[in-house]
DNA sequence: TGTACATCAGTGAACGCGCGTTCACTGATGTAC
DNA sequence: TGTACATCAGTGAACGCGCGTTCACTGATGTAC
């Protein structure tokens, strides 16, 4: 039962947006063909008519990840808005709409290069995504607010990552997110010293 | 071929310690009880005489490396030592000797509460050993000692996952380290605004 | 202290299971004329 | 435009493999007397 090579590339894609969500979720190694095929509605023999390995779809999935990261980050009216979303609760609470490198760091580091060199590129445009909006905060110098962006990124990725380790009747889980948006908010605004 | 109760008692802490490392390494999937039994210099069949499953042993692993993580950080003479060490290439290529919160927490995420409960506990340690040393520093405060030490720990932990994503030729693999530190410092003896 | 027997840490084969991947097959779509 | 055939996306059974776990067995240790 062919179907239209039209139809055909949706499907792929919706292989891929499905495998995005479920790999931020459950790791690259914690969800099977099987079951990624079956909830983008597919059997999964026709998995490898798409991709040529899983690893690859795993690669395509992590950068389609950073690129909807970007595009919200880009939607976010400044630079407040950007950390008060990334460290929310329903951030911690739902890492398959959220960021692949707090969800998948730990695993993209035991991955292929080619893995990590997707990261490396989503990383890049996250801390330029977080210096952009340095600008409207005063921060006028470009070394400094480089300096700003790469020590806010570590930080609510660091946040998000700790916080979801944290069982649901730890103080912690509250504490991590609050504590470094108040945190990421005063490194904001601070001028150098 | 029974052994003395003493040897057996070395022979699962040997086991122990051997799965700390690997888990550390290769994440809590990423290593097989056939591949740990035989690098603890064992056969898989006796796992069992020691641990009811794979799971147990995750969770008293990863205990064992927040505990070691908790010793390494009570050596350190100030905090400024604490900070360059964990922040350091060698630490960020060498996890197996490493931190747990930044080595496992996206694993952790996945795990059963138990082990999260166990992560908690860890990371609370980390808390306290990064604010026992801010006394020193000169924060007087003890909420101000709390808030920076959970700045730090969030900021630290992201910085070491972030760097272990990268691959070998991105300029991040190294920015990102040197970065956070010169910001961990900052933050560290600066006081509130 | 010496003897007889029970215990149990470690071994290695075997279990069922789910994994990633392959394959023969189906039948509507795409293409050649 | 209509017909004949090739193409190929999707199906579902099957592949080999490694996983966590179980089990019968071994033989030195531990224990009872």
């Amino acid at each position: 039962m062919r179907i239209t090579r039209e139809q055909a590339e949706k499907n792929r894609e919706e292989i891929v947006e499905t495998a995005s969500k479920l790999f931020l979720e459950h790791g690259f190694d914690g969800i099977s063909v099987t079951d990624l095929m079956q909830m983008a509605g597919f059997t999964h023999g026709g998995f490898y008519n798409h991709f040529e390995s899983k690893e690859v779809l795993a690669a395509e999935s992590a950068k389609l990840a950073f690129e909807k990261r970007a595009e919200l980050m880009a939607e976010a009216k400044d630079l407040k808005e950007q950390l008060k979303y990334y460290l929310s609760p329903v951030h911690r609470d739902v890492p398959s709409g959220g960021c692949p490198a707090a969800a998948l760091a730990g695993d993209a580091a035991r991955q292929p290069e080619a893995i990590k060199s997707l990261f490396a590129e989503g990383v890049e445009g996250m801390i330029q995504a977080l210096e952009s909006r340095l600008t409207a905060n005063g921060i006028k110098s470009t070394k400094e607010r480089r300096f700003i962006a790469v020590n806010l990124l570590a930080k609510i990725v660091g946040a998000i990552a700790l916080a979801r380790a944290m069982p649901v009747d730890s103080n912690l889980r509250q504490e991590i997110l609050e504590t470094n948006l108040r945190g990421a908010l005063r490194d904001a605004t601070r001028k150098k010293k």
